[in-house]
DNA sequence: TAGTGGTCTAGACCACTAT
DNA sequence: TAGTGGTCTAGACCACTAA
């Protein structure tokens, strides 16, 4: 059956030209060019895990007959979201689902380099893990109504033995009931990781707000600084699948050794 | 006359294919895609300034016939170009060289933010413009030799009448020969406008190093804050066709009220 | 109405990967 | 050798803009 909601095509043979298809007769008068719609269905398949993070989807020419579309088509679509990261191509081998498993994905979400020598991953040292119901401004931020639940996580990370970021997270508790500091202590590498394994659900976004603070008592004697030492604070926010926010996460980066690295372009 | 070298085209009935075409006969054995060397041709054309900004280029048929390939492979440079905001394309009039004369392209390289309320142009104030000679590390960074000459600006700019960033910006001399005080004062608008006019070059893209900081005193002084204030501190490095570095900024900036914002993907 | 970029198709061949 | 993504062509029609 044709997945399509009757665009414009007939026997084959005839081209369907650019005209935006109409959903359906009578429906909402939804226009969008051919390889828009299919990209958003190859969206909901990623979304509903039908092809799931690391693995394969179909080909180029499978999804092309799949959908009665020319392959062109198909690889318009495939390649915004190959841009956007959602999937990675391999020539010869076939198009990927990303995932937060590898090593290229995980410094692009951890932008504080070394001011010298390559980046290394950190160590994770979980401080806190609790259920808390959302206090107002989280709630705004992460999409809930005030009072829901979320789960804290407090944790400090180390480069080389050096404590250099504090963070603090709120995520939804209702995707990410049972979510506890056993699991969190024995996985090793990027939190984005779990989250998509062990939750199904994948950040593909994310929006950072950074300042200059000074460091308070707490801070300080967990980063091993003196009090008001300046610290770079970054709030993010990130989102997956239908720009759902699904964690809210505030970080206090020590910047002596280490800079936040960004590239305008 | 052909200006690619020795594509394998014959009477223009017989597809290229994908066969990346060697420079000319024996010469450098690079191998590249046809698009990806339409893409550089284009790219000379405007680096050498035969394109200026603000204006339209050549149609894409126009350009397909000019270079001998078909409408689509130019289509594949343009769409590149385009990616990289070096040209803007727009449906019926046609494709444009980008310029820093845009409400669009203020801010997308000024990443201050007013915590609430729609974003602002700043007044600049300028505090000084002298002629040295590069340190070592300046020159390090915008790839001179130490004791070039280099143009030396600090300026102060105010959001909404109150001061909140200080920088500094060091420019090669060869290229900004002439840049005057008076010239700055008189201009109003984003600096890289003033550059692109001007001096004939075009900033592309930056690579920014970011920290926290205390305010020196005479930061704090011209920030109008105490001193040791938490402010953040911003190394850019920009650069011009052919990644070639033509500004240093090292810029203070106040986060009272205001954020870096950066979005991750 | 003419010209531009935007979409879509169909078919060819190339480069790469695995069997 | 078969299958995948990558490149290139040729031609059609659509959406938008301006004269």
């Amino acid at each position: 059956m044709n997945p399509l909601p009757s665009h414009p095509q007939g026997d084959g043979n005839m081209p369907a030209g650019a005209s935006g298809s109409t959903a359906g007769a009578g429906n909402l008068p939804t226009f969008s060019p051919l390889y828009q719609q299919i990209k958003a269905l190859l969206t909901q398949s990623l979304q509903s895990g039908e092809w799931k993070p690391g693995e394969l989807i179909p080909s180029e020419v499978e999804l092309a007959a799949r959908f009665k579309v020319s392959q062109g088509t198909v690889r318009k679509a495939i390649d915004e979201l190959a841009a956007e990261n959602l999937v990675m191509r391999r020539q010869g081998k076939g198009t990927f689902v990303s995932t937060h498993h590898e090593e290229r994905a995980h410094f692009r979400f951890l932008r504080l380099m070394p001011d010298a020598g390559v980046p290394h991953h950190p160590d994770n040292r979980i401080l806190d893990v609790a259920r808390r119901s959302a206090p107002a401004e989280v709630a705004q931020l992460l999409d809930l109504k005030a009072g829901d639940a979320v789960i804290y996580i407090r944790r400090l990370m180390l480069f080389d033995g050096a404590p250099t970021i504090l963070e603090e997270l709120w995520l939804p508790g209702a995707i990410f009931k049972g979510l506890t500091a056993e699991r969190l202590d024995q996985y090793k590498g990027p939190m984005y990781g779990l989250f998509e394994s062990e939750f199904g659900t994948r950040m593909i976004r994310a929006s950072e707000k950074i300042r200059a603070v000074g460091a308070d008592a707490s801070a300080a004697e967990l980063l091993g600084v003196a009090a008001a030492t300046p610290l770079l604070f970054a709030e993010r926010v990130s989102f997956t699948y239908g720009d759902k926010a699904v964690e809210l996460r505030r970080g206090l980066y020590l910047t002596a050794h280490h800079h936040y690295q960004n590239d305008l372009s």
